[in-house]
DNA sequence: AATGAATGAGGATTCATTCAT
DNA sequence: GATGAATGAATCCTCATTCAT
């Protein structure tokens, strides 16, 4: 977490501060990132970092919960449809939404990249806290779809959960950085989808 | 490729050497590792592993090739299976094969999931190169049972093979070391595949 | 080029420093001049280093601007002769005005003779720079005394400068690092100049 | 000076030994020569060089030996010519014949480079050893020149040496090296040795 | 005698973090 | 509070020489 004396600071700078980071930390994963890289990016002197933060991991966490929130602004409108419709119709336009995202922050978005791949411990750990997250809140969608009858009761739902999380979270984040189109990538989600959705075995 | 000098070695030596090195890239990730740790695994001069390999990535890329055939031994009755009965039959023994492995080489076993997360860029292209012979590798079984009438002609085998490999590669896995039981994982793949052979959608 | 860093460096400490790698330049060649031994001349530490200079060639061509420009103090009353008298009567005081300045920092003096056995390719660069400079400056002054008619115009001025920079780049130097006395190395000079001038052939 | 047990070799191991060292010594400066380039080039055990030799510089001093005695087969005919010919008109055709071993064994002249150009303590005693001797000898010819009244009397064989020595063992070797025509060099050295002959002053 | 494996000191460079001003 | 200079441990890799077989 941040020094206090960083959010003391004016708007302006601290705008300017987490613009540096997060363009250092798009530029170079978080292993190799360093702190002259980001006090460069910054430009703030070195001894300032450190009144800021408590070091690399800080900054990192940091720049993190402020994406994490406007993501969310992104996929809101989306979640909130959950419980209205099956979650299985709402998904793909969750998947879109983030793609949404990605696309307006790429570099934002590269943060998932780089949190999923560091190999820092402490950072793994951030990165399984997410997963479980997302794979919660798809699990408990899931079971409602369940209640109400849209998906089959006889299924584990942190199954499909699980399943559902890994599209999204690496092998469309893959996609997006193997530079494919937006419909080569919603073409093989809904493909995946319908996997799901019905199986692949052929009906007797 | 270790040099020659290395395969001149008493094969106790190079088992030494071999079980040191395994030892390190167990305990520490791909980027972590440090020459330093290896010759302090392996209890040899500095000097010494120099004589052997180029570098970090020759002994990495040394054992990566020596545990692939290690794991051969585990895989191959499984694998000549294929084409006699459907794959999608096959598959949950063959993530029984891949546990088995696991359980009598979990230092081995370790490997892939450093290889999955190692930063280091000629490291990822050998991920890179393995992911794509697994995945290619279901993908022509997928098709193989498209033929047969085993599986539904009208979904993407790519796909399928994709989410498959996933679940092997990267699910079960981390459920390795996260402790959980064979029955676990088991139980798991299991309910994956049934999912991926009906859906999840409630019959009409 | 040092970094800004070092020239903000209190004047004292500056001082130190060129000292101390003059010190360690004028011990030991080039090649064989290690960034240990130049920090335990300057004593300062390993990363201090490293904060003032890119590498040892950038201490190196460092030392040898600040020398250049020692030098030229005693060079200049000397250089600004030429035009008005012959170079020719000109030169053996501008042989006499580098003696002096080795006598006076025997230290700096040193640099020429180990920027002129450097192996290092980029040294050797400079040093062939400098000989192409020098050269080049002692041909356009036998140029100018040809066209007043002191010297023949009938022998290449190329050829006359280049006789007449080794003498000064090499056999003077030489001699200084072998002990001789000024007269000594003087009469040298004076001996090989009314070579130059006259020819060794008896006249018939 | 090789050990006893190396000129026990057959001829034909001692030569591959010989051209395999100069081949290493052509190749690189003496400084940046390991005893590794050495016995690749040679392909002898590392364990026989120390058998057959003291050490790096013990095999560049063999090496300098062999040349020197093949260089004076080019050189012999010329020299003999001294004494019934002023040696002022014998010098070209010396440079001539240098010359020509030059071109007939480039690998063994670029030799007399690195010797002049090594940084090693040792190797520059040896050089300064070879200047003497050339130097030694080209004075005791002027002497006999002024003897014979050839050559002026009353200036000093010595200086009259080092400049021509130079031009030979400087000069030459630099413009062979920068892959001037065996023209280009030898008028270079007439022009030269024009100037030592009439000198550049205009006569009155 | 012949071999070639073994060794470890030594060299360049980087970087997180501290601390004096 | 702000700054940025200082530090030295850590990292990779090379190589002359020895020595066991």
């Amino acid at each position: 977490m941040p020094k206090d004396i960083f959010y003391r600071l004016s708007e302006e700078k601290r705008k300017r501060i987490k613009d540096g980071a997060i363009e250092t930390f798009n530029r170079l994963s978080y292993d190799k990132v360093t702190v002259a890289d980001i006090i460069a990016d910054c430009k703030i002197p070195r001894g300032s970092f450190y009144m800021y933060f408590e070091d690399k991991f800080d900054v990192f966490m940091y720049l993190i919960s402020v994406i994490q929130e406007d993501k969310m602004t992104f996929m809101k409108p989306v979640i909130e449809r959950v419980g209205k419709e099956p979650f299985i119709d709402v998904y793909p336009d969750m998947f879109k939404a983030g793609l949404d995202f990605a696309r307006s922050y790429p570099k934002l978005y590269r943060f998932g990249y780089h949190l999923f791949y560091a190999q820092d411990n402490k950072v793994k750990e951030v990165q399984e806290h997410f997963m479980e997250l997302g794979i919660s809140m798809i699990e408990s969608f899931i079971k409602e779809d369940q209640k109400l009858g849209y998906t089959r009761g006889d299924v584990n739902p942190r199954i499909i959960a699980t399943i559902l999380h890994q599209l999204n979270a690496r092998d469309v984040v893959d996609m997006f950085y193997e530079g494919k189109t937006d419909k080569e990538i919603c073409d093989f989600v809904n493909e995946a989808l319908k996997i799901m959705r019905h199986g692949i075995e052929r009906e007797a």
